[in-house]
DNA sequence: AAACTATATTTGCTTAAACGAATATAGTTT
DNA sequence: AAACTATATTCGTTTAAGCAAATATAGTTT
């Protein structure tokens, strides 16, 4: 059970928690833009997708300069189970909303670099 | 969401896990049943009760002599989809079955104090 | 290849969590 | 009320996590 109580442990941490949410609504995100929607430094962002990453929690695929970060792809039953309660959970706390507002904000403003670049799946469905 | 992140953190431990698990197999447990099945010392068991009692993951309630915990009644909607999703995860784990067939033996070595004493709910779909 | 950009890692520090042993509390029995 | 039992809390120590600032790495552009 060492492995759960891993995940559950990258589970701990509300900027963690509010990582996997935006990667939710988004699909998918390079750092600087997670760094410019919740104001957080280069560093945490960064730390945090690795805990995340190591947890299984999220994917990474480099894209030239950038490194864009999605909720992982389940690998198995047990691991989907684990992915869609928490995503079940997440998507249903008050802050997932507003920093979904957020990050549609700063993609019309232009500061997310990698929605200028590079178009997620779901870009039309965020910047409507 | 930080309240979100406390529950996670109180679900970040293996011990703690084992113990949400034999809860869920028993219905209802006093501490040193705990402690007798799971071969952790008192201040463990009672320390890490507190800890998931503070996330309000658990219950108590006072019998004579002995506290006994089991999962918690669900409060509100968001309470009972955290609360569902965890129970069906770590019913989901190799280690709650080993861990229910030490309780089992415990209970028919007579180890076990309280279910001398009182009888919860579903004592006779645990000792058949 | 040199300057540049995005991301990762190291360093040094502060705060929290885990543990067992010992002690405290609260209810029970005699 | 005194001895007893079950559980909780405190103490001192060890280990891990969080953070920002600084530095390192790796791909890109000129």
């Amino acid at each position: 059970m060492k492995n759960l109580a891993n995940v559950f442990k990258a589970l701990s941490d509300e900027s963690r928690l509010r990582i996997i949410s935006i990667l939710l609504t988004s699909g998918e995100l390079c750092v600087c833009d997670i760094e410019a929607t919740m104001s957080f430094t280069q560093t945490k962002v960064s730390r945090h997708l690795a805990y995340l990453k190591r947890a299984q929690l999220v994917n990474e695929r480099r894209q030239g300069l950038w490194k864009l970060y999605s909720i992982s792809k389940p690998k198995s039953p047990e691991h989907k189970q684990v992915l869609d309660c928490v995503s079940e959970i997440v998507r249903s706390q008050p802050v997932a909303q507003s920093d979904a507002k957020l990050l549609t904000r700063n993609i019309k403003k232009g500061c997310c670099t990698t929605f200028s670049v590079i178009k997620p799946a779901n870009t039309a469905a965020i910047c409507k």
